[in-house]
DNA sequence: CCAAAATATTCCCGATCGGTAATATATAGT
DNA sequence: ACTATATATTACCGATCGGGAATATTTTGG
């Protein structure tokens, strides 16, 4: 799936989480944030923080790919 | 290419820019950001703001992909 | 429909972001 | 090597992040 907006990653983020049947309070526990953070990452919050998303993705089994369109 | 760490982010980034021939100041008078955020940015600085990071993606031509490991 | 669980929202507040601008350092072209 | 250009660093500072905890709201299961 591509991603263009933080909504988006915000979407797939909360999908995955409820695929692996992970409560936000879970996954934020596991991944040493707060709940308030993962609640605003999966609405779409464009100021969330780079390096915890990509640690949550990574917690969640999600692979992320950057190509140069062409 | 696959992105675990915000280190990996930026240098595709960076790399990607060069590509294009575009200067730091230029890409982000573009992004209507300032030069420190790219800078931080492009060095993998962990608490860079996801809306910008993408906008600057999305700049450059950067697709990103997102995907569950399987 | 109701109760329990999950998520969202609010408050307080210390920490940090990032813009601008100036300066220092590094890189590249000739 | 020299110089111009590009990038990094620093200081200042207003704005906002996000943790914790309490409360409100939504969602879910029976």
């Amino acid at each position: 799936m591509q991603i263009k907006t933080t909504e988006e990653l915000g979407k797939s983020i909360r999908a995955t989480r409820k695929k692996h049947g992970l409560t936000q309070k879970k996954l934020a526990s596991m991944a040493g944030i707060g709940t308030r953070f993962l609640s605003e990452l999966e609405r779409g919050k464009p100021s969330a923080q780079l390096g915890k998303t990509l640690m949550i993705a990574n917690l969640l089994g999600l692979e992320i790919h950057i190509n140069e369109r062409r």
